[in-house]
DNA sequence: AATGTCATTAACTATTGGATTAAATAGTAA
DNA sequence: TTACTATTTAATCCAATAGTTAATGACATT
């Protein structure tokens, strides 16, 4: 629905951009702090933060206004939103989920062993 | 953490898949149906549903054992526990939320003007 | 048996995404 | 000023993804 849980799952879906964000979540971090902690060169570590940006997932801060600062490094920060709006899009999903899960257990007990899962997993 | 957390927001991240998503959230579906309800050719959905199966967020199920069986059509239901995953990495994302939140807005406070957010949003 | 239907796979094309190196931008420090 | 640091942008390459049409497999219908 929400048109930006397209840019939001899209970060996400990356697993380099997902280390990011755990880091993140303990506290703000510099860009340099990110690449090193991936062991991943500035550009790319930039390309993925510009992608975390855009997606509204982290917010950049210039170190301006502070005691020691020095204007050329960015702290990235996480932001709440867009967390909120992918667990709503999940709760919505899952609104939905008892009765499906009981129509599933009821068809589990007849015809369980011709369920196809996939090929790989 | 997950590995398969990967499969999931690959999954997730396309529109077209969110869209099979929310059909299936109601009921289960044939193939078929999906293709049209999505206007897209078999074969192409053919592949989305590949992706969906492979992630573990779908599963497919023969016709046999119903009273009008025709075992052509495949019936695709979702599965919730991919969906459970995600809720629990997130959860463990904004567990770290509070003290993040009261860092931002006391920041926001003194810094509003000088946060960047992207530059397109 | 012959034809039509449901769904998937194959083969191909176009677009996107991530990584790298080199260059640019902006600022610090000697 | 000159050299060094932090970060981003540019140019390029390769791999992965999504879409199309045509072909295939398996079954249904007459």
């Amino acid at each position: 629905m929400s048109k930006n849980l397209d840019a939001t799952l899209a970060a996400l879906a990356d697993p380099t951009r997902r280390h990011v964000v755990e880091l993140l979540r303990e506290r703000p971090r510099r860009a340099g702090e990110l690449a090193a902690a991936s062991a991943m060169s500035g550009p790319a570590m930039s390309r993925h933060l510009r992608v975390l940006r855009a997606s509204g997932l982290v917010e950049v801060e210039f170190e301006e206004e502070q005691v020691d600062h020095d204007a050329r490094v960015r702290v990235y920060r996480l932001c709440p939103e867009p967390f909120v709006d992918l667990q709503a899009w999940l709760d919505q999903v899952q609104a939905f989920w008892s009765n499906q899960l009981d129509a599933f257990k009821t068809h589990a007990e007849r015809t369980h062993e011709h369920t196809y899962r996939g090929e790989d997993r």
